[in-house]
DNA sequence: CAAGCTATCAAGCGATCTATTGAATTACAA
DNA sequence: TTGTAATTCAATAGATCGCTTGATAGCTTG
């Protein structure tokens, strides 16, 4: 046996602690919800359809694993990614599991149903420069408050059809949403386009637009901070 | 129940596909080691202090979840990183237990002993180009072998010390070997000092600076290619 | 073709661990 | 005190896991 095998053993078991944590898809949606914005319990359990004593078990096994940090606001516990890394890692998981995995690939297909046109960073910013088009956040209004791109304006998608006329007539409509796993977008500029007007979704979401976004460009609060209890 | 459910859960479930092969030390150690360059389940086995039936039932896991690729060579069969996006992802999820993971950070700290002096990316590069330093790569030949940083000469660790005579009195020696949670380089300087050189480590490894170089500026073996099987 | 090495497969086994639920408990606000 | 939010606890049922052993298949070499 090799020298310092022992010592080596903890060290990857250790970081297993962490890989741990990916391995359920309900913590995975977990992440994914506060990939968005922070959010308490309650919201996660909703959101993600879990009994309340499930999701805080789940956002537990989280935070032991340090991903997540948490604060104490009145009666309730908000949770939120602890922080940049960690938002960066669950995205790294995300597009690798979706690159290679041909299950990921055929699962989003379905659930985002038809595909739509799409249109990437750059080419968003010069039609945007040029005043060729708008930009709208398509999800709900907490999410955008916790952070969004800026030059957007927020109709989340359950309004949109009734705030049609907000949006002017000659300019295309650029969607965005969570991301490349959430239907809002997709949905946004099937609306969109049944009602007459040119629409794109963009390519990115907002987590994946304020990571790589230098530090002022975007708008995200800042990560929890204040007194964190075990 | 909100509309889609099964299909958003079918789609996280295929995630946690991949997120479960992180979830073994096992495995992690064996990513771990593919990092630095493909190997043979035989050599994997080894250096993992496995045995050849459970490494391979774990290789499989991990060609199953999409993090390697793998070709036959005559009797054996040699694995690798499926690419650069899974090197990515295995050193975010590494990073991120080490910085928000006490156990980690104490393992590694047992595992590497005392600490030594370090220099980073940057500096190194001006020392070199100044022509004040030499670039020492501390690793087993073959992985030297499959990927180096450029200017860098091989002395495995083990024939450093009869080889001492090969490396200028009159410059520092930097040493560099598979990243954060290798003992190697951290080793070579102490040899080194206690030898009357003068002596640091590189802060990164191997893995990491290949990452972080423009493509040309280091020396990576392509990716396996060619016909994989199953 | 036969022998020898390498990797995979099949089966089994114990063990640990898992996710989940429902009820009891703690923390805070009004 | 009352009510809401979150955590804890107990318990179960299941599942999954990791590893070992022995047999099998693929390839190379004599």
């Amino acid at each position: 046996m090799e020298p310092g095998r022992e010592r080596k053993d903890a060290l990857f078991e250790a970081v297993a602690l962490m890989g741990k944590a990916f391995a359920s898809p309900v913590r995975l949606e977990l992440l994914d919800l506060l990939a968005q914005a922070p959010r308490t319990v309650q919201e996660l359990a909703r959101a993600s359809g879990q009994s309340i004593a499930n999701a805080s078990q789940h956002l537990q096994a989280l935070y032991a694993a340090g991903l997540l940090s948490r604060r104490r606001e009145g009666t309730s516990v908000r949770y939120a990614l602890a922080g940049q890394d960690v938002l960066a890692l669950w995205l790294a998981l995300r597009d690798a599991s979706a690159a290679r995995l041909a299950e990921v690939e055929r699962a989003a297909r379905e659930y985002l149903g038809e595909e739509v046109e799409a249109i990437g960073r750059e080419q968003l910013l010069t039609r945007l420069s040029r005043g060729e088009a708008v930009l709208v956040d398509v999800r709900p209004a907490e999410e955008y408050a916790a952070g969004h791109i800026v030059g957007a304006r927020s109709i989340p998608i359950d309004e949109l059809e009734r705030r049609l006329a907000e949006l002017p007539q000659d300019r295309e409509v650029i969607a965005y949403c969570r991301g490349p796993f959430c239907a809002y977008a997709n949905q946004a500029v099937r609306t969109l386009r049944s009602a007459g007007r040119r629409a794109r979704r963009l390519e990115e979401g907002w987590p994946e637009w304020s990571l790589g976004s230098p530090p002022g460009e975007a708008t995200r609060q800042p990560a929890l901070s204040g007194p964190v209890e075990r």
